[in-house]
DNA sequence: CAAACTGATACTAAAATTCTATCAGTTTAA
DNA sequence: TTAAACTGATAGAATTTTAGTATCAGTTTG
C-alpha cells in the first residue's frame, strides 16, 4: 500500500526545501542533492519532471540550476502524484495478462474507483504551503 | 498507486466465488483455479494465507478442498489488504536506506498516517457480503 | 496401491523501482 | 578561449517487489 514511491517523495521535500529557500535564485541539482541528502543524478531526473510540469524554471550553464515558479500553495501533493505515478489505478482488473473480461461490472473495480476519488481528495486538499505550515506550529 | 495487489485481488474473488458456492462443500484449488481462471499454485498460496487467518477450513486428502468458514458479511477488504500486504505504509520515510531522521516529526508522514486512516476506513466499509448484493443489484 | 488432494517452501521469471553513468550542449569567468 | 560548472536527455545497471512455477512429503478416498 505504497503511494509515494522516491520519486514524488523526493519531490515533495525538493519543493518544500526550494519554498523555504525562496529567493535564493537559481540553485544547482548537485546542491539541492547534497541540502537533502539525495541521489544527484536521480534527483535531476525529477527536476526535469518538474520542469516539464512548470513548477521549476531552470538556467543552463555555470551558475545555473533551477528555481521555484509557482506559489508553494498551488501545489498539491495530488499534482505531484499524478505527475510521477502515471497510472493511478488502484487495482488493475486483469486476469492473467488480458483485461478482465468483466471490467465493465466488475462490483470490486466500482468500489474501488470510488476510493480512489476519495484519496485523491485527501492528496488535493495538502499543498506544498501548507506542510510547511505545518512545520511552523 | 496500487493497492490491489494479484494476491488480495484474488482473495476477494476467491471468497465472493465461494460464499456464491454456498454450502457447496470442499473444493479443490484446482478446481476453483479453473473457475476462476487464475494460477492453480498461486492460488493454493493464497488459500493458505485465508487458512491462517481462518476464512476458509480445509479437508486434506483426495476429495478435499477448501470451504468458507466465516459469513460473508464479516470480511471486510481492509482485513484482506492487511492479511496480503504487510507493509500499510503509504510512505516509507526514508532517505537513501537508512530512516528519515525526521521520522517522527515529519509533516507529511503525518498528514499521511491521517490519510491512511481514511482508506482503510474506506476498505473497512466494504464486505464480501456487500459486493454480493452489489451484483445482484 | 493409485489418484486426488493439501502443506510447505524453494525457486524462477517478470516487472517496477531506484539509482548511476555518460555525452552533448550552454554559460560563466579567469 | 578554455576550463569549470552547470543542464538536457537518455541508456542502462542494480535492487527490490510481485507474480507465478515446481516439487516433495504427507493425507484421504476408492
Amino acid at each position: 500500500m505504497k503511494i509515494f514511491h522516491k520519486d514524488s517523495d523526493y519531490a515533495v521535500r525538493l519543493l518544500v526545501h526550494l519554498a523555504l529557500r525562496e529567493g535564493s535564485g537559481f540553485v544547482s541539482a548537485t546542491k539541492l542533492a547534497g541540502e537533502l541528502d539525495l541521489p544527484p543524478n536521480y534527483l535531476r531526473r525529477i527536476c526535469s519532471a518538474l520542469i516539464k510540469a512548470e513548477y521549476l524554471e531552470t538556467c543552463e550553464g555555470a551558475k545555473g540550476g533551477v528555481r521555484l515558479i509557482v506559489s508553494p500553495g498551488d501545489v498539491t501533493l495530488l499534482d505531484l502524484l499524478e505527475l510521477f505515478h502515471s497510472t493511478p489505478e488502484l487495482s488493475e482488473c486483469t486476469i492473467r495478462k488480458k483485461h478482465c473480461p468483466h471490467r465493465k461490472t466488475c462490483v470490486l473495480r466500482k468500489r474501488i474507483l470510488g476510493i480512489e476519488k476519495v484519496i485523491a481528495r485527501e492528496f488535493e486538499a495538502i499543498t506544498i504551503q501548507s506542510l510547511i505550515d505545518d512545520m511552523k506550529k
